[in-house]
RNA sequence: GUGGGUGUAGCUCAGCUGGUAGAGCACCGGCUUGUGGUGCCGGUGGUCGCGGGUUCAAGUCCCGUCACUCACCCCA
């Protein structure tokens, strides 16, 4: 008996094809940048997978049956791609040339409980950009910039592309007299969610003063869509070498990514990224309307997230949720399948003439498939027409587009259908209704 | 993982206080040996998510479970 799984999706033909063509416009992107492409075996082992983050990651611990209960489960399904990289360039960094720039797109697994645009099983892009001990900042604004431009062309509500950089936080903590900067940015990065009034509270409880709380709080409001962050900051009247740094380098990656079409992109000092290895640019990034699925989009640097016995591997890096990043669309395509033309076939004794026909066009790399049964014309049409494929074709030299009603006489060696027409085209929910 | 809501034909839904299931759309066939989307006539289709319980009798009450969904948590 088949059954549903809670957070395991599976989608239909015409729903694959929309996700499939967004997965192209990434990889092509990605490329254009000259990002390298590699893939990452499914498991972990489960040591590695629970040292980085918290402890209490729902990760998949997977064993061979007849493991038996004694032992312990040994291997893990990755969660996310960034961690499994990590070990990837450590393990082959005596093969790889640094500055290591690679583009990864693959299923990740997570037990949280599924909810929408939740999943228990879900495909990220990621770029990363890595290098041995010093990974100068320009890649910052790159991997920023790229991410810009791979959203810019996608079928999706706006994106605000929102950035900060921890150096900022925490050299503005550090000038205030704060203990445990560290501490408090998990409290910050509540402020979408908590009112602000009881993020304040919090901040007390954890033994801040109440003018303490209310400059981080002043910090954390500030969101510009240029470097106008920067004079703001600074009139708040907190000094340090980190604040002063991490200002300069947002600075940078706003001006950077910035002035891509159909992308917002912010300095929003909210964000400061729950706790992990993240020293530097952080990034998150919500779609308009859609802000309570969270973020479809995040990253940041991290200085030290992959170490060997003699170097450290400095990275930065974007993933982007593709599974979650499909929830707002309609997720509806012209058509349920590749074909560009349905052949039709008069009789079962010509259907030779058919296929030679689709032969002809399939040479051109037109798609094209022979219907498959002689039905009565009309038939063959409304087949063809509930599928959503656009034109048909009457063996031997005739062409109808069935949307308008068209038909011209024509030569499977010399036509062409309109540009537009080769591939599915992707359904806004305005236009499907 | 914690707490709440929902679950009836492919789709959208109706089924009052318990008495063995309906509509519209879709689909199939005919009017139309053949180039369709309108119209008319006819037809197929439901273990009422699944399992158990209460009852003479349950889609309708109770419990469990699964799925979807909302908040929390976490994050893509």
């Amino acid at each position: 008996m088949a059954t549903k799984l809670s957070g395991f999706p599976e989608l239909l033909p015409r729903e694959r094809i929309v996700e499939q063509q967004v997965l192209d416009h990434l990889r092509r992107t990605f490329e254009l940048h000259g990002f390298a492409n590699i893939e990452t075996r499914a498991v972990e082992p489960l040591d590695v997978l629970l040292r980085k983050g918290e402890i209490d990651k729902e990760v998949y611990a997977v064993k061979r049956l007849a493991a038996g209960d004694s032992e312990p489960a040994e291997l893990a399904l990755h969660y996310d791609l960034t961690v499994p990289f990590a070990r990837y360039v450590l393990e082959n960094a005596g093969k790889l040339e640094f500055p290591f720039r690679r583009w990864q797109i693959q299923k990740v697994w997570r037990g949280e409980r599924p909810q929408q645009g939740r999943f228990r099983e879900f495909t990220q892009a990621d770029i990363d950009i890595v290098a041995r001990d010093m990974l100068p900042f320009h890649f910052d604004v790159e991997v920023a910039r790229v991410m810009a431009e791979a959203l810019a062309g996608l079928p999706i509500p706006t994106p605000t592309l929102q950035i900060s950089n921890r150096k900022i936080l925490e050299g503005f903590y550090l000038g205030l007299g704060v203990a445990e900067p560290l501490a408090v940015m998990p409290v910050v990065d509540k402020l979408d969610k908590v009112p602000a009034e009881r993020i304040h509270e919090l901040l007390v409880e954890q033994g801040l003063d109440a003018g303490q709380a209310d400059r981080i709080l002043a910090l954390a409001e500030i969101v510009t869509t240029d470097t106008s962050f920067v004079p703001r900051v600074e009139a708040l009247g907190v000094e340090h070498e980190l604040l002063a740094e991490g200002l300069s380098e947002l600075a940078q990656v706003v001006e950077g990514a910035s002035g891509v079409e159909g992308v917002v992109v912010t300095a929003d000092l909210r964000i400061a990224r729950g706790l992990d290895y993240y020293t530097g640019t952080v990034f998150e990034t919500r779609l308009e309307g859609w802000e309570h699925l969270g973020s479809i989009c995040s990253g940041g640097r991290y200085d030290k997230l992959a170490q060997d016995r003699r170097s450290t591997y400095p990275g930065v890096g974007i993933s982007l949720g593709v599974s979650r990043l499909l929830v707002p669309l309609a997720l509806t395509a012209s058509r349920s399948v590749p074909s560009v033309v349905l052949v039709a076939v008069d009789s079962e004794e010509t259907r030779a003439d058919s296929n030679a026909v689709a032969g002809r066009l399939r040479a051109r790399g037109i798609p094209t498939e022979v219907a498959a049964k002689a039905d009565r014309l009309g038939k063959q049409i409304q087949n063809a027409e509930k599928r959503g494929i656009p034109y048909v074709w009457f063996p031997p030299a005739a062409v109808k587009d069935i949307r308008t009603g068209d038909q011209v006489d024509a030569d499977p060696d010399q036509w062409d259908p309109p540009a537009a027409d080769l591939i599915p085209n992707i359904l806004t929910k305005e236009q499907n209704t």
